[in-house]
DNA sequence: TTATTTGCAAACCTTTTGCAAGTGA
DNA sequence: TCACTTGCAAAAGGTTTGCAAATAA
């Protein structure tokens, strides 16, 4: 799908719930679109400042993704750092997410095999499943090289 | 292995880093392996406040909780609920979790299949695996047979 | 016109930390 | 003795919210 059909989709959605377009979610929702990174609302709200769009508050910022993800527009992920990355879903298929512990890194996997397992054990437990989380975390093959002293103040940078 | 014999452990723990084993170390510890639910810090500290051991403050409570975090004998998981959630490790195989979103209930469950795809998937980017969190989230039996109405009041008073 | 939105600052919540007083080995 | 511990209260860090002013439709 292309953003201009996500606005589309975008703007469908603010109607239906009664809710304006400002040019506050548009710019939000622009910068959202534009990027391929999984970001946190503080990058994003940087992101905005510097732009040259209409400048967004904090609060903004945060009631503008909320309503994105109400709308199924993000998604959000705890990658175990004490705040939570967006991404937009933009042509993406359902993937998980490993993390690396040295320096940050998020990469995207997926494996069909995993999924159908998740559902049998749901049904097993007699749950229905709605979603999940499966984050990976290990070190990417440039942390694997790092020595010991090297890691450490990798990850004194990045705690997770 | 035995409370009796974890205890041991945690003290020889505390020894080799030089550390004491004090009046409240021992009753939080006590209370942690005396219970087989998942628990919030702040849970914890309430079940201390009302017990009748020495009373221990909200910074001990978490001050012990890495502690014993740290030497094996807990494992947290974020459950998304904003707070993170402790279990004992005593007797316990390493298990993923379902979380019910209707009422808050954790139940665990261990699939080996899917632990070997986690490897794989790893391999496959280059990472070394090093741990995971995999958290379903749906709906109980009895949740499922909850009016939408009383879905979403449960929702409000355990807010995911 | 008027219900919705925004920005600001204050509030919230969980968790961490500085520090002076207390205490186990 | 004295290094380690504790409790307290303040700080942190991310996120949410009350409110008065601004604004989209």
């Amino acid at each position: 799908m292309k953003q201009r059909a996500i606005l589309a989709a975008f703007e469908s959605f603010l109607r239906q719930r009664s809710l304006r377009l400002t040019p506050q979610r548009r710019s939000v929702f622009d910068r959202v679109f534009e990027t391929h990174e999984h970001f946190s609302a503080e990058t994003l709200f940087g992101w905005l400042r510097e732009g040259d769009g209409p400048k967004v508050s904090r609060a903004t910022v945060y009631r503008t993704l909320a309503l994105l993800q109400e709308g199924g527009f993000i998604e959000s992920l705890d990658a175990g750092r004490g705040e939570l990355v967006y991404e937009h879903v933009l042509g993406h298929r359902h993937h998980d997410h490993i993390v690396c512990l040295g320096c940050g890194k998020i990469e995207e996997f997926h494996d069909e095999r995993i999924e159908e397992l998740q559902l049998e054990a749901c049904e097993r437990k007699g749950y229905e499943l709605v979603n999940h989380t499966l984050v990976l975390n290990g070190y990417c093959r440039a942390c694997q090289r790092k020595t010991p002293a090297e890691r450490a103040a990798g990850e004194r940078a990045n705690p997770s």
